[in-house]
RNA sequence: GGUGCCAUAGCUCAGUUGGUAGAGCAAAGGACUGAAAAUCCUUGUGUCCCUAGUUCGAUUCUCGGUGGCACCA
């Protein structure tokens, strides 16, 4: 794992080859192939030298999330680990490693007519002037009085988390704070985490050179291509979101992409955050050679006592 | 060369009827069990351009300087 840029695709493929394994993607984003480009997805060359899973798999038209990637990668593994003694899994979506890592609680999917209700009520609220404030009031009490347990510990100015609350009381019919059982699962294999790591002013150089990049292979031509689905989660992206703004007339491009670049580097440090409290990562060095990470990644998994996860 | 306007936080600017100052953005730190590349929270001392003057006290007023912008020549 480690912050977008920082360059865990090579080192993954490199990994793999060590130990003849397949690639397992934990990448919210790259499993949508619409979007290979902003997502800085391996390529189809990069998918020649190894066999990957969960990239370009899904459509931007589906609804997916971390306890469906949970429930696929577990699904997948249990294959995997029948023929492989290690399995490479890399990715950058710190939810989505713990789904696998930690598990999910067991949540049923929100059926699309209740989905459907709360955001017609949000775009109801939302519409008005006020915005945000009309639409948060209501989550706010909507939580208060399904899920008062919930509403305790709750970010309660966090939109997204008190509507995931009140999607989950209108599904189940019983308060959220019923289905979480803050328990972790027991997974029938080792975990070996393993962090990259990069001097701060480093990794945001690369950041911002890879952007020029993405443009320079076409993601302007790839925003064009999904404009007509921008409301869709799955377009909810850094390189994506901007490129609409900019299609839409709010900014000039040269602003769009700075813009990208400074929310790729808001994403790198909000994923370091996560990944920094993770006392279970041993950290690597990005800066050395891939044979030497990979031969500390061969020893972390060969020796007797290593902390997992 | 002349006249006018401006000079305050990394950037754009507000403000102080003279009692040493505050917003937005940036940046940093943090939270986060199904939208997670999402979403949310916290954090603002800076020779208020320089010099001299008036004043108990100047970033605020006055003179001069420097730099920028505009107009006139």
């Amino acid at each position: 794992m480690g912050p977008t840029g920082v360059g865990k695709t090579e080192l993954a493929l490199r990994v793999a080859e060590h130990f003849g394994s397949p690639i397992v993607s934990c990448d919210s984003r790259q499993v949508f192939r619409e979007i290979p480009i902003g997502t800085a997805a391996p390529t189809a060359e990069e998918q020649k030298r190894v066999k990957h899973y969960f990239v370009g798999t899904r459509s931007i038209e589906e609804d997916y999330n971390a306890g469906q990637y949970e429930r696929d990668a577990m699904e997948l593994l249990d294959k995997l680990f029948a023929e492989h003694e290690v399995v490479v899994m890399t990715g950058g979506s710190m939810l989505y490693a713990d789904a696998v890592c930690k598990g999910l609680d067991d949540l049923p999917n929100v059926p699309a007519d209740i989905r459907k209700k709360v955001a017609y009520l949000r775009s109801l609220l939302e519409g008005k002037e006020e915005s945000r404030e009309e639409w948060l009031k209501w989550l706010q009490s909507e939580v208060r009085r399904l899920d008062p347990e919930y509403w305790e510990e709750v970010d309660q100015q966090n939109p997204a988390r008190l509507a995931h609350c009140v999607e989950m009381c209108l599904t189940t019919g019983k308060p959220y704070s019923e289905l979480r059982t803050h328990s972790r699962k027991e997974r029938p294999f080792r975990i070996v985490k393993v962090g990259l790591e990069r001097p701060r002013a480093e990794l945001y150089a690369r950041i911002d050179e890879r952007v020029k990049q993405m443009m320079a292979d076409g993601l302007l031509e790839e925003a064009k291509a999904v404009y007509p689905q921008r409301h869709l989660n799955s377009l909810q992206t850094v390189g994506y979101k901007e490129l609409f703004a900019y299609l839409d007339g709010e900014y000039d491009l040269d602003r769009a992409i700075e813009l990208i670049q400074q929310n790729s580097r808001h994403y790198a440090k909000r994923q370091m955050t996560w990944f920094r409290r993770d006392e279970a990562i041993h950290w690597l060095n990005a800066k050395d050679e891939y044979e030497k990470n990979s031969d500390i990644i061969d020893g972390l998994l060969r020796a007797d006592s290593v902390q997992e996860e």
